[in-house]
DNA sequence: TTCACACAAAATGGATCCATAATCAAGGGT
DNA sequence: ACCCTTGATTATGGATCCATTTTGTGTGAA
């Protein structure tokens, strides 16, 4: 009886790791990524870490190109706008069948994690709360390929809304809040409709947000420059 | 000058045929994948195989369990129902995003998938077309994440929609060449809201008819078993 | 001085080999 | 007769090694 040994998961390791890397902005947009590095950063071979990068690349996290390495692909502003525009239209699909599984445990930790937000945190705990917020309010969506499609398409704008908070800062906070607020209370109410319009006005006001500031945004001529 | 040697790309081969395997019928789900098997079937190592086996599990065609190897996943009613309310909700998305840049070289090519379909065509022959047809109205969509996702969609619920077809057969086919006469014609006219609107029904339909026949799914709790 | 060609260094893709966990079968015990 | 345990087979996960392609540098000529 081999108590110990849970038999931990094998490369998925690396890839939670450079997600993880991704998300937070550590490996910023453009860098290649040279598995040598990662392997023995990581400790291991470079085996893993190549099936790590492909597992990322077929979630969208990074670009593969043959015999060139893998790197995090700059999206321009007309990318990013249609991905909000599919979290508008997922997202309340994600929430409205997580729903009727919420439980009481679930509201506790939102209204946690809400509270925290209030409290006042700085930029990267922000996105880091708000990110466990909303993807806890899926969380008891049945359907995985829909939980993993919105957590797809979190990781891939990631860094533009950290880029946004660095220079709009918690201009208008309150805003965010209140939204996050009424969600919740739709959702006490099991109500589906209410939670799928808050929702959808949520993430259209941030993509109208981001839209307002091109600058945080590449040209799409210049691609292929760092 | 070598002209020859275009580099053809690398596992990436393996994928597309499992791929097309996996959507075909060939491999059906519940089949354990041995990755073994697979490599000297395409002359290859087994290493390729693996990655591919990572990026297909990525894009949700297959399951990876730690150990225990691939295998392709049985859906039940509520999960292939949900799935197609993320295509009513994506593909309407997508064709919007197509549309203002359509060529007439797609119209036409439309029209000759349409006609083709409409001539007579077996269950295969039809499944290809339809999906040809679908793909197409978004392929000239910009954003690659919101194209991928809507072929992952279409590559997670193919062999119900097979399934159906061989139960239902081309039944009441008269309707399906309706819906595609109309958003064929709603795009030349570039009116993306009627598009959408269309497809939207178009989508809706076929998800009730095949919540119709619960036969063509396994019970949750028989999911283990083959 | 600048551009081009060639060579060297490095990184990726692929193959073979080893370790470990899971599966299946056989034998013994209850 | 049936079930549990134990061993052998098999398949997956990981590491090291080799081939090919890309890239960066340096030298030479215009």
């Amino acid at each position: 009886m081999k108590s110990a040994a849970p038999e931990k998961p094998a490369s998925e390791r690396i890839a939670q790791i450079l997600e993880a890397e991704i998300l937070s902005g550590v490996i910023e947009p453009g860098t290649r990524i040279r598995q040598e590095e990662v392997a023995d950063r990581l400790g291991s071979s470079r085996l893993p870490v190549r099936e790590a990068l492909r597992m990322l690349a077929a979630s969208g996290l990074v670009q593969l190109e043959t015999n060139r390495g893998a790197r995090i692909p700059h999206l321009d502003k007309g990318e990013v706008d249609v991905l909000y525009r599919m979290r508008e239209r997922l997202e309340p699909l994600a929430l409205s069948e997580s729903m009727p599984h919420t439980t009481v445990e679930m509201f506790d930790e939102l209204e946690e994690i809400q509270c925290e937000i209030e409290s006042g945190v700085n930029v990267s705990g922000f996105l880091e709360l708000d990110r466990r917020f909303h993807l806890l309010s899926y969380s008891k969506c049945p359907t995985e390929d829909l939980r993993d499609s919105v957590a797809r398409l979190w990781n891939s704008t990631a860094q533009y809304r950290r880029a946004f908070m660095n220079v709009d800062g918690p201009h208008r906070q309150w805003i965010v809040n209140a939204e996050h607020r009424l969600l919740v209370d739709a959702m006490h109410r099991f109500d589906a409709k209410d939670g799928e319009r808050y929702l959808v006005g949520h993430i259209r006001r941030t993509r109208k947000e981001l839209a307002a500031h091109p600058e945080l945004f590449i040209k799409e001529s210049q691609k292929s420059s760092t």
